[in-house]
Order: C-alpha cells, then structure tokens, then sequence
DNA sequence: CAACTGTATTTGAACGATCAAAAGAGATAG
DNA sequence: CTATCTCTTTTGATCGTTCAAATACAGTTG
C-alpha cells in the first residue's frame, strides 16, 4: 500500500490525463461511456476520494455551512434549537455538505466571525437562528451577497412579509395556539387564557394572536384583554401568570413556551385538584413529555430539510442563476398529553 | 478595492517575497524586527487573512474537529451535550480551531463518517462522547493513529484505566453521588435509596458506588440491597422505582438522572405532602432547574476546556513528539434547590 | 480533397499557501 | 584575504484539484 491516489495517480493507472479522470467525476456526461466505466472501476477499486482542501482552493467552494450555537439560556427552550441542529446536520451531509460551529456572544461578535469566516474562504454560507427585522446580521450577508437561510422570519414591522430580501422557512406559531384553543373550545372551555411574553416579541405576538383569533367569537374583547398575560419566560413567572389567570375565571390556558406552560400547570392543578390540568405549552420539549404536558410541537425536522433545500438551490445552481427569495411556513402540530404532570391519570375522553 | 489580498500581492506591496511574508506569520523569530514590524503594519492594514484551502492543502491540517451528533433521545440527558458542545465551540474557536458536525446512526456509520472524513483530509482529529471498552470507533481510530479525546472513560472491564490508549476526560460520577449522599445524611435521613438504572452500565455503576461507599457505615449491606433500584430510565420508571424504596423504608432517595429524579420527586411529594422532597438527581439538566429539584452537576465547561487543552498538545505539539495519554477525571458539584417543585416553599435549614 | 463539425481527450496554468534548499549580507576567525 | 558561521531573505518546487484552451480524431459536407 502506497499513499493516498490522487487523480494524476489514477490516471496513470488507467492510461489517461488528469483532466479525463476528473470529468469522470464532475461531468461525466463528457466522458466516453466506456471510458467512464473504466475510471469508474478503478476509484472503486482503490477508494479514490478527492482531496478537499485542492479543490477547495480552485473552486473557492468548501461544501460547509455555518451554523452559529447560540448561548444556552434556560435550555429548555435550546432542546428545539438542538433538533433543528441534528436534522440540519443530518439532511446536509445526504448532499456532501457539513455544518461548521461558531461561537458568538452578541450579534456583533458573530458578524466578526462570519467575516473571519468568509475571508479564510472555509465556508460557502450560513445558517442562521432567530433573526429580526433590521437585524444587522442578515444586513450585513445581504450586502455581500452571502447565502443564507434563517430559520424564522424577520418580523418586520411593516408586517409585509413580501420584501423580506431572503430566504426563510419558519413555523407558523399562530396556527399553532389557534389550533391548541380550539382544541380546548372543543372540550367545553369558554374562558381560556393565554400566557405568553411582554408584548413586542414578534415570536410572542403571533402566538398571542392565534389564541385570540380563536377565541374571537366566543369572547368579548374585554374579556380577550383581561385573559391575555405576559410574563417573562420561566417556570416562576409561568406560575406567576397562571395564578393572575385563574383568579380571572380562566378555565384552561394556552402558554407561549414549555416553562410558562410547566408553571401553569403546576398553578392549575393546584386549584382544581383532581381535574388534570387544562395546559397547552409550546414547543413539545423533553420537559413537556416527561411532565406529560400537551404542547404544540414545531416540525424542526421539516423546516431543516426546507432550509437545506433551499441552500442547495443556491449553492448548486448555476453561478450567475438568480434563484428566487422563498418563504415557507409550517403548520406546527398539537401533540396531546394528559396534562397532568407525570403521574395524573389519563384524560377520560 | 481589488482582490482580496494574498501573501504574493503583500510580498509585492512591501518588496520582500512571499516567503518571508509567510514567515513573518509563522515563525516570527526567523524575521528581522523591522520586517516584521512592517508586515505586520499592511497585515493590519490590509486586513489579510491566509486562505484557509491553501494552507491546508499544503500543511494537510485543517484546524478542523469532528464531532458526532448523537442522535436526539430524550433529550432531557441531551442537554448536557449541548452545553457540553457548546463549550466546546468556544474553546476550540480560541485557538483558531473549528467544529465540524456529522450524524451517524450507529457506531459503524460513525466509523465510516470518520473515513469519509478523514480521507478528504479535512479533519484532524475527532472529540468522541460516550465511549465504552472496546469500542470499535475508538479501535479503528486508536489503529489508524488519528487524534481524538472522549469525553467519558471506555470503562473497560478490568476497572483498571491505566492501560486505556486512549485520553480521556471524564466527570467523577461516584463522587457526586457521595456527595449528594453525604448531604442527606447531613440532613437527618438514613434510609436513603438509590434510584438507578439497570446494572452493567459504567455510568450507572459508577454513581450507584458512590452511593453505596457513603452508606458503608450506616447501614448494614442487606439494607443497601433493598435500597438500590435500577429501572431503565425515565420519569415514569423513576415513579415506579420511588415506590418501591417508599415501601421499602427510605426517606431520601439519590438517582443517577434526572429524568429519575423528576419522577420520584413527584412520587415522594405525593407520600409525603407538605415536606418538600429529598430527592436528588444528576445532571443538573433545565428541567431540575425549572423544577426546583437538586441535582449533581457536571461540570462540562470545565470538561470541555481540558479536552482542548489535550488536543492542543497533540496537534500543535511537534509532528513527531510523543503526546503522553492523559485521563482527567473532574469533580461534579451538588447544586441544592428547596426540591419541592416549581411552586414548593424553600428549605427551612 | 479541403473545410467544417462535433466528440473525446490532453495540456499548461492557476488557486495560495508552505517546504526545502540556496543565496546574500555581515560578522568573526584563521 | 579567504574561509567559516550566523542571520535574513529568496527561489523553485509542490500539495491535488479544476479552468480554459488546445489537440486529436472521426464523420460530414460541398
């Protein structure tokens, strides 16, 4: 056993030039059937990869894509961050491309990197999580016409989602709490709250208008306004809300986020003991599963697949092809539990 | 504004060559002061930045470490991985390395992920977690001589690590079960159970141990038998098991997770209402925290950091220097919460 | 038969860095 | 004055691939 072959040493072996044995890989359309047969064989036969790095530098192409890792925060919520990671992952590497971590502190710190990045000319573009509108990550890739695809809308204020000038996939969130009260009119509930974030959220407004467009008719909008809470995210304050809740007749509640929904939970069974827990949380996490919360679950793994589609179109088109900016919305799902922690009898429905 | 800069065209601007250009980069001591003051002036000035390809292609490193994405389980335990990776990132980022994801569905996948990896050479060196003795992907890399560090010991069977050809870097799980024993017992209680999975994995083993040699003195080895539960995991198993160690007599009870922990804390709080639950878990994952349960956490920043420190010394260390095999096995810390759940009152030490 | 067509393959250069060795400039010694 | 040594800088080759253009060859065509 020798070195490692190389495209010149392969074509010596077949008879052949470099050049021939490189079609074979890359057109092999241009290649002579039989010839391309022969090499075919031959990379079989001795396990021929092409080096990365020299291809690398001609093509100014390294098949990698960023991914920044966001500070973990409470975690609860960072599990769905790690899913939409894993299928991302997963869904690249079936098209020969890999995910690249950075580390960032602050959005400014991250457009450093991708700078750094860029320059080093070791990643071919970018996947980001959770922008904004303005936000000066997208501005700054826009400008020099990185590709990249967010996971999540701008939320521009305008609303218009129509100029956003890249491409996104998201979830649509207020399908999702629309769904989830539903859900609960279904089971006989009229007075259900929503416990979601301070208002100016784009992610938390458009969860807290699914609710409310639901609850439309069934309601006054007084009653709308008096059964809508925002509370910082977390366990606590999730309790915090839900107590504010019941005291206003709420019956059942939607939350934006698993941890208001745990805290709810715990506040709901409290006060109606024996009745499991009228909760519906958001995101479906570990948390949700284990505590046996309904929760209404994001398709991570859709929107990863969507988002790397889309990257491939950019990446792999042709080089001066305009691809169009897309836009995809995913319905979320209702994933129903009994609701009432990990020990409550099931739903006798 | 031209082309992005390039050692030739700084060589070029300054009158010296590319070499010496080159040199003032990376081996400064060889360049004349002045020179190297003057390069790196139009370095700054330029804002050159060495292309990454090139140097790869030319030094066969790539400054790149792979990584395995475990595929998602329950994703309480998951965490842990995530800050743990997360960690990673940052330490690795400080020293100009990066992190290069990959899935695989099992071992063997994973082994020809290294392959495929390695043979595009753009990997030097892989961070394994979750290894066990024999492990065929340590095996396979161990054979080839590729540079990796695990986090978690192979626990091969002789217990004896000494002959482990591997570095390794791992959290002292037998400690943070004394501990969190220790504590119990500082509290009052005697009776305390261990709630743990089935016998035969290293990990668990481990942490029952550590129980166990807390109790050596207290209780009589029959007391320690009924007392040990191991159940697979999970929060409704950890319910099942903490019913059992009620009837058995405990009063606290220690778990080897939290998933464990959660479920038997609900089941203690249910046997003992009103005393907020003495039950420990490990981890120290969100869900403890946003339950409010104590936990033993590991500290995977710190395990990160060794990790890179261990690599550092192996890829940036002399070609032919022989890099010690290092084991680092780190303490955990017992972080206490009132343990009552989200909504329980504090404590009242 | 010369001129054209189209297909299949080859050649030389380039991508941007580093390695290995040579060369130039001073200083020191014999 | 030459030889030797050290310090600094330069030269030419190389890593393995792809691009752009050239070549070879067979088949049409007027």
């Amino acid at each position: 056993m020798t070195s490692r072959p190389t495209l010149a040493s392969l074509a010596e072996q077949l008879g052949l030039s470099r050049q021939t044995v490189s079609n074979a890989i890359n057109a092999p359309e241009r290649v002579k059937p039989e010839t391309l047969r022969r090499v075919n064989d031959t990379i079989a036969a001795t396990g021929y990869r092409p080096n990365a790095a020299a291809r690398q530098l001609r093509t100014r192409r390294s098949r990698n894509l960023g991914f920044r890792l966001m500070p973990v925060e409470d975690g609860i919520n960072g599990a769905i961050l790690d899913r939409f990671l894993h299928s991302l992952t997963e869904n690249l590497q079936e098209h020969g491309y890999r995910v690249t971590l950075f580390a960032a502190r602050d959005d400014e710190a991250e457009i450093r990197s991708y700078d750094e990045l860029l320059e080093t000319s070791d990643l071919d573009g970018f996947v980001l999580a959770g922008t904004h509108h303005g936000d000066a990550r997208s501005d700054w890739l826009l400008a020099r016409s990185v590709p990249f695809v967010t996971f999540g809308r701008p939320w521009n204020v305008s609303g218009d989602d129509k100029d956003c000038a890249h491409s996104w996939v998201d979830v649509d969130g207020r399908a999702g709490t629309a769904e989830a009260t539903n859900y609960l009119l279904g089971r006989g509930h009229r007075r259900i709250g929503f416990l979601g974030w301070p208002a100016g959220s784009g992610v938390g407004d458009d969860r807290r208008a699914g609710w409310a467009s639901a609850l439309d008719e069934a309601l006054t909008p007084a009653d709308l306004d008096a059964l809508s809470v925002g509370v910082p995210d977390g366990t606590r304050q999730g309790a915090e809300g839900a107590r504010l809740l019941l005291e206003r007749g709420a019956t059942a509640v939607v939350c934006a986020s698993d941890s208001l929904a745990l805290g709810a939970s715990e506040q709901f069974r409290a006060a109606t003991p024996g009745n499991p827990a009228a909760v519906i949380g958001f995101d479906d996490t570990p948390v949700a599963a284990a505590m046996g919360l309904s929760s209404v679950a994001q398709p991570v793994e859709q929107a990863a697949k969507e988002i790397v589609d889309i990257m491939r179109h950019v990446l792999d088109g042709a080089p001066d092809e305009q691809v169009p900016v897309t836009h995809r919305l995913l319905k979320p799902r209702l994933v129903l539990r009994d609701g009432g922690g990990p020990l409550a009898s099931p739903l006798s429905s």
